[in-house]
DNA sequence: TTCATGCAATGATTCATATCAAGCGATATC
DNA sequence: GATATCGCTTGATATGAATCATTGCATGAA
C-alpha cells in the first residue's frame, strides 16, 4: 500500500545532527558564493552586517540538518553540495519536495517548526544564521526581505509545477521532466545536447522526489535509454541526445 | 494515460476573461474583510494609500480571471466566494494546486507571466491592484511585504503538504485528508464532530485536486459514508462523525 | 581472497486506480 | 411535458505502476 516505504527503508537513517565542522565567517565579502543566494542582494557594509550573524557549517552526506517538527531557529543558505528538502508520513514513506544547491536559502517557516526535513546528499557546507539574531538584519535591510520573497514566489512557481507532475503526470511524464530539469538546472534554457549532466541523488532520492519506486525509475530510464533519447555513465551522469523529444515527452506530448 | 483528461473534457471550459463586474473602492477602511488578507498588515492612512490602487471586481462561478501565461500585471485580493487554481497540460490534463478564499491574495509571480490560472467556483468577490501601482506601495509600507512574505511562506508549507499527499498518499488518505482541511479551514484546530461543512467544489474539482479521477473520489467518499466515519447531504455537505479517526486516516495510520 | 553491503537493473506477478459503461435525480430547454 | 444536460454514483474491466524476487557489480572490511 504505501509505496515508498521500501525505498525508505532500504536508505540508512542518517544519524541525528550534530554539526560536523564550523568555521567563523567574518568575511562574507569575499565568500566564494556571494554573487548567489541571499548575500547577492547585498552591499558591502550591508554584507558586513549579516557577516556578524552568519557561521559557516560543513554537512557530511547523508546527514540530516533540518529535522521536520524541529525548533525552527535556524536560517541556512547553501554554498555548495546539493540537499534533499522532504517530508514523512509515519510509517516511512517519503516525499522529496525539492533538490536544493549553492545560492538556495532553507528555513522559512510559518510555525514555530520546520514543516520539512533536509538532509545533505553530498557534501554540503552552509551558511548558519540564528533567526533570532538575523530577523532585526533583516529589519534593516529591506532589500534582503525582497530578496527573500523573490526566492519564495520562485518555489511557490516549482511547487506547483511539481503538484502538476505527482498529480496528473505518467512515469515516463515524470522521469523526462526530472531530466529536463536537471538540463536546465545546467545550461539554462540552451539545450547543449550531447554534454555529460551528473547528479548526486540516487536512483531511490529520484524515486521519493517524482512519487515513484526504485524499480519504475530505473525501468523507465532504460526505456529511454534504448529508445535513444538519453545514454548514462556510471548510473550518475547523463547526456540528453535529443532534448526537444524529451521536453514533448515531459510536457505529455510524447 | 492522461488521468483527469475525461474530467478536464466533461467540466465546459469557461470563457475568456470579462471582468463581470467593477465598482470603485475608496474606502478600504469599512471594507468588509478589512481582518484579513493583505489588509490585515495596514493602519488607516496606509489603507487610505492602498484604496488608491484598488478596485472591486465580481466574477461569477465558472469564469478564469487569471490566465495561465498570461501577462501577471495585476494582484487580486480575494474578499469573498472560492478561487480554485490550477495548472494544465496540453492534452487538458489538470491539476488543482490549491482552493482560496477570502483573506488570501492571488498574483504572486516571478516572471512576467503566471504560472497558474484561477477559476471562480463560485460568485468571488476580489480587490484588483495594478502590479505598476501597487508596487510602490509595497516599497512605502514594509509591513505590506512582510505580509505578503508570511502568506508566500504559508502557502509553500501547504505545497509541501500537498506534494507528500500526491506522490505519497492512497486514495483513501487523499480523500481523508482533503476532509480533513475542511474541517480544519472551518474550526481550526477544535474538532466540532457532528457539525455540518458545506463547500462549493464539484466531485471534478476534488480530483484534480487530490490527482485522482471522478468515480474515485466517489467511491471512496461512499466507502467512508459506509463506515460510518462521514455523513454525506446534497452532495456538498459533510459532516464527520469521527474527526480522530479521518485525522489518522490522513496520516495513513487508519 | 572472501564476505558483506549498497545500489542498480530486470523479470514475474499483483493490485490499486483508471477506464468504460450505465443509470439516476435535478435542473434547464424547447 | 418531453428531452437534453450536468453532476454524481455504481459496476465491470483494463492497465500502469507497485510489489516481490533475483542477479550483477561495485566498494569496503575481515
Amino acid at each position: 500500500m504505501p509505496p515508498s516505504l521500501t525505498s525508505a527503508i532500504a536508505t540508512p537513517r542518517p544519524r541525528r545532527l550534530v554539526v560536523a565542522g564550523t568555521e567563523g565567517c567574518a568575511t562574507c565579502a569575499i565568500c566564494e558564493v556571494r554573487a548567489n543566494g541571499i548575500c547577492s542582494a547585498l552591499n558591502d557594509p550591508e554584507l558586513e552586517r549579516l557577516a556578524q550573524v552568519a557561521v559557516k557549517v560543513v554537512i557530511p552526506p547523508g546527514q540530516i540538518f533540518i529535522e521536520e517538527g524541529a525548533r525552527a531557529d535556524e536560517f541556512f543558505n547553501v554554498t555548495s553540495g546539493t540537499v534533499k528538502l522532504f517530508k514523512s508520513l509515519p510509517d516511512g514513506r517519503r516525499q522529496i519536495t525539492g533538490f536544493v544547491s549553492v545560492g538556495h536559502f532553507l528555513g522559512l517557516a510559518v510555525s514555530k517548526t520546520y514543516a520539512f526535513g533536509a538532509e545533505a546528499i553530498d557534501q554540503v557546507r552552509l551558511c548558519r544564521f540564528s533567526r533570532t539574531r538575523l530577523d532585526p538584519v533583516i529589519n534593516e535591510i529591506p532589500r534582503l526581505e525582497r530578496r527573500l520573497l523573490s526566492e519564495a514566489a520562485n518555489e511557490l512557481v516549482a511547487a506547483q509545477e511539481q503538484m502538476l507532475l505527482l498529480g496528473r503526470k505518467t512515469a515516463r511524464e515524470r522521469v523526462a521532466s526530472f531530466l529536463q530539469e536537471l538540463l536546465e538546472k545546467e545550461y539554462g534554457d540552451s539545450p547543449a545536447p550531447g554534454a555529460w549532466i551528473s547528479f548526486p541523488m540516487t536512483r531511490a532520492d529520484i524515486a521519493d522526489y517524482l512519487g515513484l519506486t526504485v524499480e519504475t525509475v530505473s525501468r523507465t530510464l532504460s526505456g529511454l535509454r534504448r529508445e535513444g533519447l538519453i545514454t548514462v555513465r556510471n548510473g550518475h551522469e547523463i547526456s540528453i541526445i535529443t532534448p526537444s523529444r524529451l521536453h514533448a515527452i515531459a510536457r505529455g506530448e510524447g
